[in-house]
DNA sequence: GACACTTTCAGACGGCTAGTTCAATACTGG
DNA sequence: CCAGTATTGAACTAGCCGTCTGAAAGTGTC
């Protein structure tokens, strides 16, 4: 028999999976988090609810495997080496995935129903690892460890705020502008004091 | 005839918005936006479910009318003139809205229920400024005008995200260090170039 | 191709909840 | 006391969620 982590032999199930699934992360991302229904993520994908219900007996088992193909699937523009340019594009790359990724939705559905247990809390730290991950690896190529954490914090925070709460348009001067301020209380990498 | 914009001359009325917005707003900031339901406000109001509808005949209409209980009941620690100390009162004092206030999941609701119309809009910027209001009176008496912006998107977005997504607890420490940074990229108010 | 096995399908069902309606009751100001 | 208004409790419709079923279709094997 096929071990229990790769039991997926059937074509019909790997099929299922796929579709239903990807339509699953359309509903949420567009939707949100409440429009996930059995029903309706079963009429969207194409097949019926029972089949639906059969793989993920809950909503929560849908949302948990749509988050984690989106996150599989996101990618980040690549490092070029210059701190500020990388900065500025990772910022940017955050800033479009919280309006037209509807990343902010997102993160919103998942603070909302944090306290559905465990589960939500571990797709709120995956997404917010995810979103931010090109940001902290340039930071942590270029500025002391200690100075990370607070720099990330200071860079996604701002941005977030900016877009999802004061509904500002970032543009090149805006983010320039950020991350400068933040760049100056930080200190590079391999620095006696960093 | 009363004016309209003062026509609850009935005591009946009075009382019946009154208790009926505050078990609104108990039950938005305790179990979130989609526990605010008619039927549930009035079993925790006391009142008849029809009396409920009659008064405020969509969900939109508890939700807002909520909203702005807590907004107006909102109250912030007074300035001292001390920059540093009234900038950290006021950050400890939005980090506690966003953890024991579930500010966090007022400002998820609204931003996940934002494609509803400009309503909704609305609320998420009477929300985000209501909270954020006490920073940034504490900057305009202090920075120069062009760093009042960047500044509070700096530190309320830091804050929000190390609190709401890193779950980190943010003691006076992390708040002093936050300050700190965001002060480095500021020119005092007053000053020839601000 | 024949076969046993699994998956998917389509629909029906009971149960729950949202929203509406209405006659009866309680309250208010005069 | 009385006319007008607010509140009530309950009934009712409509719609959706989750479950279950037998039938149909697909899969791997001999």
């Amino acid at each position: 028999m096929a071990s229990e982590t790769e039991e997926a032999l059937d074509p019909r199930v790997v099929r299922t999976r796929r579709d239903v699934v990807r339509a699953t992360g359309e509903l949420l991302v567009e939707d949100g988090w409440d429009a996930v229904t059995h029903a309706a993520v079963a009429r969207r994908a194409g097949y019926a609810k029972a089949t639906v219900y059969a793989h993920w007996p809950t909503r929560l088992d849908l949302v948990e495997a749509a988050v984690e193909l989106i996150c599989d699937e996101a990618d980040h523009p690549a490092a070029t080496g210059d701190l500020r340019a990388d900065l500025r594009a990772a910022l940017a790359d955050f800033a479009d995935d919280l309006t037209h990724g509807h990343l902010d939705r997102l993160l919103a559905g998942v603070v909302e129903h944090a306290n559905e247990g465990d589960v939500v809390a571990r797709l709120r730290t995956r997404l917010y690892e995810t979103g931010t991950a090109g940001m902290r690896a340039v930071l942590a190529a270029h500025v002391a460890r200690r100075d990370v954490e607070p720099a990330l914090a200071l860079l996604t925070g701002s941005v977030l705020v900016l877009v999802t709460f004061e509904g500002r348009r970032v543009d090149a001067a805006v983010l320039d502008d950020l991350v400068e301020r933040v760049l100056a209380s930080t200190t590079p990498a391999g620095s006696a004091d960093g």
